[in-house]
DNA sequence: CTTGACCCTCCAGTGACTGGAAGGACTATC
DNA sequence: GATAGTCCTTCCAGTCACTGGAGGGTCAAG
């Protein structure tokens, strides 16, 4: 397989393939003329990388979490270890945000929104 | 003043301030040592900056808001569809997470976490 | 034999800082 | 006046996870 037939298959985009074999999580073979050749390990390996990237997971937990995949004698607790400390910080992000966005939905509820110069959202950035 | 006592006063680090200079957000003066020197107007700005970073918005945006800000015109309708637009952004970042935080939950929850090497979280990753 | 779609590598840029090196300036003490 | 310690300066590199683009080789179809 070449890298585009593995983009469509994969849904990550072949500049991110490439960057996933830069950095070492993937080594696929080369053919003759250069091109690289992916075999269905590396495919499964890019779908796992994918699915981990959309849970939010670092490329160091990413990682991680393929060096586990692949350990037959790992522990499923370091897997929950590195999913319940990731679970913790979009725990702590998902507050953080939610602080921002009732600060911001009460600004904004506050301010006319008309051609006036006042406004309460300056105002508050002014002042604190 | 100098700059680790404005950084004191406003609580952002010294290199933010060099960097806030150095990207045009602020335009502090020069003594003749070549030490900064911050006018009230200054810390002023910083703080609102603070602020404003404090609130999730870009520094793109924080440029806009504090043009906003100086420009005695303004239409309070600008201020309000910069701050809108952040808001939208950032419900849509919380949901993203949310989604996340489901998921992981989930899989946390299933996983035993013991000595054996079955682990429902790298079985999801490795088959969506 | 040319066109167009692939593939390759390498370099630079993103956002918003942060760390560190190398060196000048100021203050206090001896 | 020497020294120590803290401040200030600039400049360069690194972070994270890509993404865009230049410049050039390869391949399949007509």
């Amino acid at each position: 397989m070449n890298i585009s037939d593995v983009a469509r298959d994969t849904g990550l985009p072949p500049k991110t393939i490439r960057y996933y074999e830069e950095i070492g999580l993937i080594r696929p073979l080369r053919s003759e003329n250069g091109y690289r050749v992916f075999r269905d390990s590396d495919v499964h390996k890019l779908a796992f990388l994918g699915r981990a990237r959309t849970l939010g997971f670092s490329i160091e937990d990413c990682r991680t979490l393929l060096a586990l995949y692949e350990d037959q004698d790992r522990a499923s607790a370091d897997v929950k270890q590195v999913a319940q400390d990731h679970l913790d910080k979009i725990e702590d992000k998902i507050a953080q945000l939610q602080s921002m966005q009732a600060t911001l939905k009460h600004l904004v509820r506050e301010c006319a929104g008309d051609n006036r110069p006042d406004c309460p959202i300056l105002s508050d950035l002014a002042r604190g």
